[in-house]
DNA sequence: GACAGTGAGTCAAGCTGCTTTACTTGATGG
DNA sequence: CCATCAAGTAAAGCAGCTTGACTCACTGTC
């Protein structure tokens, strides 16, 4: 149990910090483990666009537009991917100049790596926290972001 | 009220997620509504450093710890700040080669509207909440922050 | 009172991940 | 045909940081 604090500075602290700093330490978190699991070649947008990837393949385009980021930035973490054998460029079926972007094994086994570490992080999380659940956290958060958005989400992007 | 959605992705998602997600959609919004107002010359890494010297002066090597990057680096956004007039640097009372960094009237104007534009922002996504209110949410951001940190919060820097 | 050591600051070069601009290539509709 | 359009690629540029090497002012030590 946390030990009341003296001039603590968190509850005085803005909404906006405080998301900040909590999204930094848990992602700070996440890249740890993954690289000591030994994945650390791999950054956070690398798993976006496998989890993106992995539930249908799309164009680089399409890529481009889910990751918030021009054709060419997309082009080239594609290149980067291709060239260390985590996806392929298939011929599209629809012809054209498209060509589909297609996981490799390495790439799903990276998912499914990285999701665990996610899922344990966020249970230790959870365990933790003693008396609070994380599920009022959850809702919270949900709802600020409902109430940012209207109905589609944007894509995730570093905003710093 | 929103209404209730088919297939909503959010409860589904990973508190990382959220918490991402909400971090960039209240950090956009507000860096809107900060350029809204003909404050967009600065980032919000300059509010940060006009936050941190607001209260107390300090070095160019003191800043760059709080900011977590190195002393080259806060040198050049130093540089910037004191080319568009927002920061001097003093001799440092102390001696040596030391300088305070000390703010202008311009970077203190500034911080009194970013401040307003904040908390404005943050009333009215309260507002827009209706049900719910956002102590939980803070309450859960705060504690997630010190089961992860202990006792000092380290410096908020972009981890993407 | 020289003199190695220390810490703040600075200069310069390099790197990463993106953008902007400009082009090529294949499909499509009049 | 040919104008047009969308996908992709190529090249250059840029912002914001880092690493490495240095200068300068002060500190102790003998």
């Amino acid at each position: 149990m946390n030990p009341v604090r003296r001039d603590d500075p968190l509850p005085e602290a803005e909404l906006t910090f405080l998301l900040g700093m909590a999204f930094q330490l848990v992602l700070a978190e996440f890249n740890d483990r993954v690289a000591a699991v030994g994945e650390g070649d791999l950054r956070p947008v690398h798993g976006m666009v496998f989890q993106l990837l992995a539930r249908t393949p799309v164009t680089s385009s399409e890529l481009a537009e889910r990751l918030g980021v021009t054709k060419q930035a997309a082009g080239q973490i594609v290149d980067d991917l291709e060239r260390r054998g985590y996806v392929r460029r298939d011929p599209h079926p629809a012809g054209g100049r498209r060509k589909l972007l297609v996981l490799t094994d390495a790439a799903r086994a990276h998912l499914a790596v990285a999701g665990r570490v996610l899922h344990t992080l966020e249970a230790e999380l959870a365990d933790r926290q003693e008396g609070a659940t994380l599920a009022p956290l959850r809702t919270g958060l949900a709802a600020l972001i409902r109430t940012l958005t209207g109905d589609d989400l944007p894509p995730l992007r570093p905003v710093w």
